[in-house]
DNA sequence: TTAGAAAATACGCGATTGCGTATAAATTTA
DNA sequence: TAAATTTATACGCAATCGCGTATTTTCTAA
């Protein structure tokens, strides 16, 4: 399970899909990272003026962590992600 | 090539290595980004409240991208990492 | 060792953050 | 379909962003 990410928008994606396949609500996620559940909801939303910190505070909460590598050949996904 | 990220440090830190690698200045990154070159010093500190947009348009500008996945066990060079 | 380049820092500015506190809207479940 | 839960949004606030413009401070070659 590893999901690449190219946007702020992504980025927001990702981290609902894994607080949900991890049962949290964004008030649980908020809690753990003790900001409120209206911050969680913009990082989600994939707001990119959301701060640096935010992003960082969510993967520790969700247990993950953070990888850059250097592009890989777009994917269809990626594609399908645009529309 | 592939770069672990749990921190705004390390992030920064990161973007740095990678910016140096393709011998680019920081003003020449700030160009490619449209930011100012002070914007880019304050991404390559760490600084946690940046905005992820500085960052996602860095790695772009880097031909770059993230990965989220799970934590792995911690290794060597993150503890290094943290003196 | 010093000139030149690169990086860090500063000031005033408008914009926007995340905060507390709430509420409206949307989604899920009984 | 109604009730309950979850998510999105709002207001006023202090703090801080990135901006333009500039100036240190630090690093790197000649």
């Amino acid at each position: 399970m590893e999901l690449t990410i190219r946007t702020a928008k992504q980025a927001g994606a990702a981290i609902r899909r894994i607080r949900r396949s991890q049962s949290l609500t964004q008030g649980d996620l908020g809690e753990k990272m003790h900001v409120r559940q209206a911050t969680v909801s913009k990082l989600e939303a994939g707001e990119p003026a959301t701060q640096l910190r935010i992003l960082m505070d969510a993967l520790v909460a969700l247990d993950l962590e953070l990888v850059i590598r250097p592009r890989t050949s777009t994917s269809v996904s990626d594609i399908e992600d645009i529309f």
